[in-house]
Parts: structure tokens; sequence; C-alpha cells
DNA sequence: CGATGTGGTGTAAACGATTACACGATGCGC
DNA sequence: GCGCATCGTGTAATCGTTTACACCACATCG
């Protein structure tokens, strides 16, 4: 493959005004522009990022590390990242956590190694030591959908407490007293985050917080679908079972389906997070959307700035209620 | 950033030691190699990937370029090459061309300055003059999931002509006679394939093909919603849809369930690609399935080959028909 | 007319790794 | 004790860029 000296070469020049010619760093004369560009031309050559970066010591690409690819919330804000990531001229590297912290800390790792300028991070479980030594060593980190407590490292988020507060009177509206809440993992933010607002959101309506109604699931479908197994075999199963993701609120659906209840007469369905075929479904899953686009470009942009050395504040977007026909009839919309 | 120089300065050794140490490339006395261990520990010292690769000029990294990354089918193809991949040591930069071929060039033509070992492509369209000077310029390139005709690149692709004719069988068997079929675009390899699928297995069942039950479609959701608006609008509509595609599948589901139409009293709906959701749905959705975990594996195998310096033959796999309730019910299963 | 830019260019030193080559110290066979 | 292989090590070249620095030619100004 060609190189600058090649093209130089071939152009009667130097190396060094090939280089500038390419990077219009500084003047040169029109003629040797031209022949440069006619050598670069006839060559096919294309620069070494490689041997650039090492040279400047920046690669212009990105790391993401989300939680699960195959989860469509994720899929969708990788999507983002890289549509905001190409406006700006970066490359995304993005790695798969799986939601294993071991996996995550893999692409953590391989990350640094190929010298990302920066690193957007899902963060997979609680800090691991690789985390902490690359927040102090200084690379510039940005979480995204999750955070971890305790690290100076801002985060690009969005809250669902008003959303889930809007779900809860949703539900009560249309007379329904026993929600059940399938959580996630009490070590993500998110899962945290979203237990609290329903319990504080329950509270603030006068419902009962039943402890039974709580049931503790991974993010995963195969745990919604087990934590709705639990709660319709209850005494007292509860009206409305509220995933706390758009996969366990999948599992949950499977589940519902194989005991033959029917949605939403039998028992009620919302799901945290919207995906694009929760409107297909029969009824339509009423569910609280994050936005997912504006969350991902927020966060290269937060990047972007960090990478450049400016300070950047937190963001923190809001979720809503998408009010649909899994929890019964609202007068007037059937 | 700690480099070789800092490691061989702290241990009390050359940098040529320390590059050994690291790459067990050669013999180095025990106290030596201690010496550097506890040096790279105490430093937190990681390699520099880029120096490496310009100095080896392998970056073991692999470029997927895939036509859109929202569909569940890509998706899950970039999964499979990823974890693939990982087992290999290598890492995977993916570019999303969103079925737009300069976007697919803008992909290529970065991975190609990041000078990645090889790049697994899902072309987008006709060949472009940059992917025909890739292959030229001798890049190692393999094709996934589609094809381009005229270029010395092997393809790993799965072949649905037989799971198309079992859907047909399948169809007449359960008594419909008129079936239509909404296509993907015949720029693709895929989509071609599809549509000549379907029409030489109704000739082989004896059925007739008619040109207005032939709907060009663009494997987008939209065009699957508008090509079954037609279609439902004939003075006499067909019996059962085939969509070419899971998102052309969704857009028809839209239009009928909008028309009020009952699946599959009213209209039989089935899909090529299946996704998951296709399960969850009432009635779930018959599908033809590819192997896409394969699919991509095989991909990953047969680019490291070509990296390598072996030649590789190409990978045709098998789909396959998943029958479940949407084009009506077989006799033993409702 | 000499001093002082300034525009255009080239030379060579980085960047951080790998590795060809050279070299000294041992061990071994004779 | 000599020759020779082997082991362990260091020096320095190299990969393809960017860029600091030096330089020359020319214009401009006092």
């Amino acid at each position: 493959m060609a190189s600058v000296k090649d093209v130089a070469k071939l152009a009667g020049v130097s190396v060094a005004t090939v280089s500038r010619v390419l990077n219009d760093s500084a003047a040169v004369s029109p003629g040797a522009r031209a022949r440069v560009q006619a050598a670069v031309d006839e060559l096919g050559y294309r620069p070494n990022a490689v041997a650039r970066s090492l040279r400047t010591d920046a690669t212009r690409t990105i790391g993401l590390v989300i939680g699960d690819i195959l989860n469509p919330f994720f899929t969708e804000l990788a999507r983002a990242v890289e549509d905001e990531a190409r406006t700006l001229g970066l490359s995304v590297v993005i790695g798969n956590a799986d939601e294993r912290p071991e996996r995550q800390d893999h692409y953590v790792r391989t990350l640094l190694e190929q010298r990302v300028d920066g690193l957007l991070l899902c963060p997979t479980a609680e800090i691991t030591p690789l985390v902490r030594d690359t927040v102090a060593a200084g690379l510039p980190l940005v979480f995204l959908d999750r955070t971890l407590p305790g690290l100076e490292v801002p985060a690009v988020r969005a809250d669902g407490a008003a959303a889930v507060d809007a779900l809860v009177a949703h539900l009560k509206r249309l007379g329904h007293r026993r929600i059940a809440f399938v959580s996630g993992p009490a070590l993500l933010s998110t899962g945290r985050e979203r237990t609290d607002a329903f319990i504080s959101a329950l509270a603030r309506h006068g419902l009962e917080v039943r402890p039974e109604y709580l049931e503790a699931g991974d993010f995963q479908a195969a745990s919604g679908r087990a934590g709705a197994a639990r709660l319709l075999e209850l005494p007292e199963p509860p009206e409305v079972i509220f995933a706390g993701d758009n996969l366990m609120a999948l599992g949950a659906l499977d589940e519902i389906r194989a005991r033959g209840l029917r949605i939403p007469g039998d028992v009620g369905l919302a799901s945290y997070d919207d995906v694009p075929w929760f409107t297909h479904l029969d009824p339509p899953i009423t569910a609280i959307g994050q936005p997912v686009q504006d969350l991902g470009r927020r966060a290269v942009r937060a990047l972007a700035e960090r990478v450049a050395g400016r300070p950047v504040e937190p963001v923190v977007l809001q979720a809503r209620l998408l009010v649909r026909r899994s929890c019964g009839e609202t007068e007037g919309s059937g």
C-alpha cells in the first residue's frame, strides 16, 4: 500500500509537503498542491490512520460498551451513538458486555489498548478495579444510561420517576390497586432507580406496597417469566404486572399467554422501556419510553467535550409514559 | 501512559527484553522476566496497540459492514460475529450502512484507513468502485448474507429455496392458492434469490404466478405496509401475504391490523427471517429462519483464513421453515 | 540598500512498539 | 584448551505519519 513517501516521490516534493496538502495545515503553492493531488489519485493513496494516531496521539475513535446488544434498547442506543459520532468525524468501536462484568472489563481493556480517545460506558454491576483505574488514569469517560456512584464521571441518563408516577396514576384511574413490579438488578443504577420510583409512586398515590409484589429480576427475559409466574400464583395475584425492562416484559407476556390469561382482562401488563414491536402486539403494551436518540447523541457530545478537555455537566432527560391498551381501556380511547 | 521504555528502565533491562517477556517471543532469564512483570504491574503498563500495529502491519481487528443495525436480523448477526471474533482474539469494528451505498462506502473507507486486517461485508446494492478497488487491492474480504456477482470474493450465506418451497407446500396443504409476495430490492442478491425461490416454488406446486401478487419492497417496514395495502385492495386479494423480510412483515402486519382484518382468518401472513417477537404475537408468525449464529461464526472463520493467506470456499447454509399459526391451523396443532 | 518579514519548502526527529543483528558468557565435545 | 553452539541480552533500524526547525527566495519598508 502506498505511503506518503511514494506520493512525495511521484509528485516530486517532500513528505512534509504531502502531509501539508493532505491536512491543509500550512500554505502550499498551487502547483505543488496539484501535483500531490494527482499523485494521490494515481496511487490510490489512503492515509494510514494507525501511523497518524501513533504520531498525533489521537485515534478519533471512541469506545462504546453496552449492556446487551440483543436488547433493543441498547441497539437503538448504539445506533444513535454511531450517528452522532459520524457527524463529528469519529469512529465507534462497540463492545457488548452481555451484562457480565468480566466481559465489560475485557472490552474496556481492549479499547484502552486500542487507545480510543474516550469511552462511553453503560456499566454492568458495580465498580471494577479496571474501571476505577481507568478513571484515575484520566481517560475521558462518560456513563451512559447507567451510573456508578462515587466516581467523578459525568453521566447521561433518563429519569423515569415522573413517568412511573404517571403510570401508577394511570393504573389507579383504571381502578387497579394491586400492582406488582419485576425489578432489575439492584446492582445497576437503573434497576435501583426504577424500583425506588415505583415504591414512592405507590406511596404517593396511597397504594399499599406489598413485599410479595416485588419480584427481583435481572433484565433478562427468563427472569421476567419466572417473576410473572410467581406473581400469578400468589393467593391474591396482582391486577397489573409492571416489568422493569422490555426483555422482562417479554418474559412476563409469555408466562401470561402460557397460562391462557387475557391481557388486560385477567391481568394488565406494562413495561419500562419502549420497543417498536410493543405497538404491534394485541393489545399494544403500555410502556415508559426513554428518549434513546437524545441519550445517545448527548452522550457523544459530552464525551467529545471531555476529550477536548472541557468539563461537562451530567445530563438528565425525562422518560415519559406511553399509554396503550395493555392495562385496560381509558375512556374515550376504545 | 507508560511505554516499554519506562518498563525497561524500571526493570533495569532493555526494551527488547521487555518486548520478549510480553510476547513470549524468545528465551528470557527467570530473573529478568520477574523484574519485567513487576515493573509492568507497578506502572500499570498496557501495550499500545497502535504502535504495535504500525510495526507489525496487523491490527487484529476486522471490519463488519451491515445493512441496517435496527433490523434484528443484522443485530443478531453482529452479535454472532463479535462472539466468534472474540474467541479468536480479534476486535470488530461495526459500520451501519443503513442500506445506503454511500454510507457503506463511508465505512469501508474508514475501515481501510484504520487498516483492519479484513472485512466482512453485507453489500448494499451493486458493486461500488470502492468495493471493486478494495477487492483489487487484495484486502481479505468475505461477503456475508449477501453477495455481489462477478467478484472473486467468497460468500457466507443461507439458501432459502428449500424453505420457501416448504412454505408454499405448507400453504397449499392449508388450502391456499392465492399467495402474494412482497419482495426485497432486486439490487440485492437476497432480494433476487427470495423472489426467484418464491416463483419457482409456486410453479413447482402448480400454482399460478400472478404478476399483481408480486409487490416490490425495499426491506423496510414502510414498503411492507404499502405493498400489503395494495394487495389487500386488489379485486381478488391474496389469501396469504409472504413478506421478504421481517421488517416488511411488520409493516404488512400493521396494515392488516389497521384494516381490522384477522390473521389468519381473513388473510395469512408469513415472513422471511425469523425474529424473537414473532413467537409472541397472536397468532405467532410463520417464518423462514436463517441459521444466523452459524452464518456469523462461519464468516469470521472464513475471514480469518483469508487473513492467514489461505483460500476459502463459499459457505452455503440452509434456512428452514418454522410453521406457526399465522397462515392457518395445521391439523393436530390447534 | 540592508533589515525584516513571509511564503514555500525540505530535513530529520519524534511517536511506541518489534526484531534483525551483534555480542559476551557459558557449556560441551573433542 | 579450543572451537562451536546456545542462551540471554542490548543496540539500533524500522513501520508511516506529523511537525519543529532551518532555510531560501522574494517582497516590503524604513
